[in-house]
DNA sequence: AAGTTTTGATACAAGTTCGTAACATGTTCG
DNA sequence: CGAACATGTTACGAACTTGTATCAAAACTT
């Protein structure tokens, strides 16, 4: 989480159980605070009540199908909440959501003739609109968010489909595909042989 | 406080002390301001004679019985008091007095041809009144507050219906339909595929 | 209590996506 | 050079999502 967030520009701290988050939030001010309720010391619950006065805004992680967490956590406060395993783009459409409700927030990511907003999650190329499916959208933040860097196949699956990746399938391929035709990125998202892809400027 | 007005459909910011409180009028505009008398770091009366020169209505909370700060705070220019405990029902009805007062009481939404009034739900396109039941009209204040974004099916649900969204119910679609088709929006209300729905100007 | 409106559910008809297969083309390395 | 492997290209259809119409229960009116 930390990675890519700061890939997308935030600058981050973690802590690794909820006494030593209580001491950070103590002692720097942060605009917006990701919190897991599971925690060793002091559990989720307890740090968000008494983050709560402080009106720093709260986005917290509950696992798959805890109903009763998701309704607890909204109802002490907390401003929106991730249900485990979650992927990238959600992560980070989340604490923008959250952090633009508070007045502020990155909207926006361009890459060479193409804009993204990560909320509306409308895709704009020279200006006009371009119809991408959720997957296609979600592969295309991952590499913009990653832009000259190669990444590794399996890594990119991982991230955008959120399970592991068994090397026997096309399926990464066929949407690098159509993610080139609707952009026309023929030459922009580079094959890397035996490694991935890379997103460069430039043809 | 926070949570009665703003499901009253007002935007809300705590400040959880004198001092928090001038920082936060400092760097945004508001329409109103609630302040209670007793505070840490910098008091009330003070603040109040901070604010008075910008001209933001103030309503002060005093306690039952303290006769003397009401006088002393009306004197140094408050709008209107409420004697705590208050009732929910009280202070909606004074903040909306006060703002009525400043030509502020206005709750109006507007989206394209639509216009509606959050206080007497009304309605009107092109000047027509629509009639549209509570569900619809609840649907259509929370597309409209987020406008442009793209609201995942379950957290439309959980907003409008305040309860847990399970998937396996086709209500919410119902529910888009109606409003399609009485508002003549089968354009403005966009279907973001596996995602949810998204309110767009235009076409 | 009967009638009306609202609401959620159901069934089925469209529409969309996404993985896969099949074959073509490209790349590496002995 | 060519075998072995990796990726490009195309197209199809199953699985899933949403649209639409209808209906019955629930809530509200009269």
């Amino acid at each position: 989480m930390k990675i890519n967030l700061e890939a997308e520009g935030y600058r981050c701290t973690c802590a690794y159980d909820g006494k030593e988050g209580a001491d950070e939030i103590e002692r720097e001010t942060f605009d917006l605070v990701l919190l897991d309720i599971m925690l060793p010391e002091i559990d989720g619950y307890e740090l968000l009540e008494y983050m709560k006065p402080m009106g720093i805004p709260v986005i917290f992680l509950t696992a798959k199908g805890s109903v009763n967490d998701r309704i607890k956590g909204l109802r002490l406060g907390a401003d929106d909440y991730i249900v485990k395993p979650f992927q990238v783009g959600e992560l980070v459409a989340r604490v923008e959501a959250v952090l633009r409700r508070y007045g502020k927030g990155i909207r926006k990511l361009t890459f060479a003739n193409v804009e993204i907003d990560l909320f509306s999650r409308v895709v704009l190329k020279n200006g006009q609109p371009v119809d991408l499916t959720v997957k296609e959208f979600d592969l295309l933040v991952e590499l913009i968010q990653n832009k000259n860097v190669a990444l590794y196949r399996d890594r990119l699956y991982e991230k955008v489909w959120g399970e592991v990746f068994m090397g026997d399938t096309r399926t990464l391929d066929s949407h690098i595909q159509r993610l080139r035709k609707k952009l026309g990125w023929e030459k922009c998202i580079k094959t890397v042989f035996r490694i991935g892809y890379r997103l460069e400027e430039e043809g």
